[in-house]
Order: C-alpha cells, then structure tokens, then sequence
DNA sequence: CCGAGTCGTTTACATCTGTAATCGATGTAT
DNA sequence: ATACATCGATTACAGATGTAAACGACTCGG
C-alpha cells in the first residue's frame, strides 16, 4: 500500500471518487477533457488497480472499477509531503504564499476564518 | 525557465538557497545525511544548471554554484498546483486536512491567524 | 617528471510516467 | 457462420528521475 499516485492517474481517481463504480469507458468519457484515448485511460486504470488504489469487480468480460483508498487521506499525505518539502512543516508560509499572489478569494479568505475559528477551541 | 525541480534537486536547491556559492564538494557535505554519492550531487547540480536553476562561475578549474532561481517564486508555484490538483484550488480544504491530523501546532494556528487578520484589510 | 587526487563530463541503467498501438479472446449483428 | 466491435492484457517507447561508475583533463606533492 501507500504507493505514491501520479499526476495524471490522480485524474483517473477523480473520477471514480465523484461516481463509482464505472466501465474504463465511462471513466474514459468522463475524461473527455483531457484528450487521452481509451487505451491511455486503459493503462492507467490496470497501473491504479495494480497499486491497490482501485478495486476492479467483474461484469461479464469487462470490469467495473471502483477507489479502494480514501481520498482525504491521500489528499492529507500529499499535503503534508508538500509543507514538509517547501517550507519546514510550518503550513502558514503556503498559505501566505497563496495569499501573496492574489490567489486568495475573499471566500478562500472567510473560509480560513472560519476554520482558524474553530480550530482555536 | 520553468522547468519543473525534482523532489531530488529540491534538496540541492535548499543548499545553496541556505548558502551560496557554493562548490561541489560543499554542497555534497551539506548533504550528508542523504547518503548520496558525490557523483550524485555533481549529476544533480549539472541538471539544475542545464535547466536554468542555478548559475555557475568559474573557479580555477571547478564552479562555484548558486541559485538562479527563486525559492519563494518556485515555492508559490509548488504551492498551487498542489490546492488546484487535490483541492480543486481552495486552500481551506488543504489547512483542514492537516488540522484534522493534528498536524497543527499552536503556534501554526496563532500564525495563520494573524495572517488571516492581515489579509483581511 | 610521475603518481594520486580532483574536476566536470559522458555514459549507464533501472524505475516511473505519459501516452499509446497491437493482440488474442469474446460477444454481437447479420 | 462471419465480420466487426469491444475487453483486458501485452508490448512500446520517449522523457524524467534517482543513483552512480567511468573517463579524460588538470594540478600538486614529491
């Protein structure tokens, strides 16, 4: 377990996470946007299945794929590797990098609040 | 510019972003606890110099090396293909999800607040 | 001058990633 | 039955990455 997820497999997982289970050709439809052929789609479903991050149930001679790792979790260890790498840990210079850029929306800003807020208790 | 640094050269760039110019062999000491080879190191900062990250001067018959690039810049830019990949771009979800593992210190939270403070003007 | 050390450069090589084409088996429409 | 569509599996292949050995040029202590 805990195999690392690729950039573009961590496409693939989206989709599953917002609706499962799916046909590689759903997935793939689902992935119109992205431009990959369904063998592209293919590929990256087997590489996900084989790293324990999808479950695959079998509907005749096709398969229907479905996510076997929770999505907060992962999203919690790539964000800790991330603080970790970039500033020492401390999440506060990432969100002040953000904010420095303009990338903070009065709503991203009121969230924070809101979170810190509730934190504090 | 703009090519992506590896998790491997991130750990180089730190080096000389900590000290600089530096030498090979510097930079190789400072690295110490990663084990890795000279050659290692040599191969990593000719990588990063081929992609425009570093500066090399000339020494005699050796360089000198120092960053080309900026690490608050790079950091940022880190930063938010990390809260639009896992976050769909808000950063909320992200200090959550390190809140929620309790990977936030007091002293993290009394950080974010005053700069939530700040950003509110 | 000569051997040992030190430089950056070249070459190596396995793994991962992105992006598929191709293949053999099977289902399906005619 | 036969051709075609579709499935997952196998194979492909270039670029990035981690990790380094080997190489040729140069310098320095004897």
């Amino acid at each position: 377990m805990s195999e690392r997820i690729s950039e573009a497999e961590w496409q693939v997982m989206e989709v599953l996470w917002t609706q499962h289970p799916l046909t590689a050709q759903d997935v793939a439809a689902r992935l119109q946007p992205t431009g990959w052929g369904l063998t592209t789609v293919k590929t990256l479903l087997s590489r996900l299945a084989a790293k324990g991050a999808l479950t695959t149930t079998e509907d005749g001679r096709r398969y229907l794929y479905a996510p076997a790792v929770d999505r907060a979790a992962i999203a919690a260890g790539e964000s800790r590797r991330l603080v970790d790498r970039l500033f020492g840990g401390r999440p506060a210079p990432l969100v002040a990098h953000l904010a420095e850029r303009g990338e903070l929306s009065p709503a991203d800003i009121a969230e924070l609040e809101a979170l810190i807020r509730e934190l504090k208790q």
